[in-house]
DNA sequence: CGCATACCCGTACGAATGCACGGGTAACAC
DNA sequence: GTGTTACCCGTGCATTCGTACGGGTATGCG
């Protein structure tokens, strides 16, 4: 939608400096990408999610009530927190009798695991001001 | 939404698997850690300052008007989202008459820029169902 | 000087989010 | 069979979030 044939003089600067806007644009990633990029951040961006994933990054799968114990959050919850992440597909499910157990999916991404929790602590601590 | 802490999910009847509860409540992180992580991590899940920081990757520094130009997106968003990610100290910004420059701050945790953004558009491209 | 620009800030409002509550289903125990 | 457990799901509500709107400040230009 620009029209960008090299400013002549100057009198009204939408784009201050044209070439980098261009550049920009050029490599930047589209809406519809941002949106679902930010959509599996958002999955990691609740206390309770990003928990109960560090939770079964540790012990490989938890039914629900014992889950919630370790969290020492209510099962509602932790409930809700586990089908946000098994609509999502970071989560499976196993069923054995009247309980069922969680853990994380097998293609459940790496990156998201060690560098979005993991390393992220010690950040959030130092960047604690 | 966040409840003070500790406080045990009453109605429950025993843990089913107390050694697994015990090792996972070992290594979980406290209510507050998750609370700064996930702080942290929200900056990132939203698609106005995704595209901000992916923006300000590529091209060292923009002002306002450019970026929001380059995002194709309103300059009150812009201008919001810039004023949230200054405010968590992930942007820094440079006065030059009447514009204002920003940039990513020096300290930018590089594993959030390399993992959470550049690496998992790819992932969120195919975890699209 | 006055005026337009570039940006900041406070306010308001619609949309989305997280959780509690109540009811429902399947699996044990008796 | 009845009763209890473990979990799911739909609904309602309080809170948060993102953005548009209006007014304000500082800068540059004629």
């Amino acid at each position: 939608m620009s029209s960008p044939a090299a400013q002549p003089a100057a009198e009204h600067s939408h784009p201050v400096d044209p070439e980098r806007v261009a550049a920009a644009r050029a490599r930047l990633i589209s809406h519809d990408d941002a949106q679902r990029l930010t959509a599996l951040l958002r999955m990691l961006a609740d206390p309770t999610r990003a928990r109960i994933i560090y939770a079964l990054d540790t012990v490989e799968e938890l039914c629900v009530g014992d889950l919630a114990l370790a969290l020492q959050t209510s099962m509602d919850a932790t409930g809700y927190a586990l089908r946000m992440l098994r609509s999502a597909g970071l989560v499976t499910t196993r069923r054995d009798g009247r309980m069922v157990y969680y853990r994380l999916a097998a293609d459940f991404p790496e990156p998201l695991r060690e560098h979005c929790l993991r390393r992220l602590v010690e950040l959030s601590h130092r960047a604690e001001q």
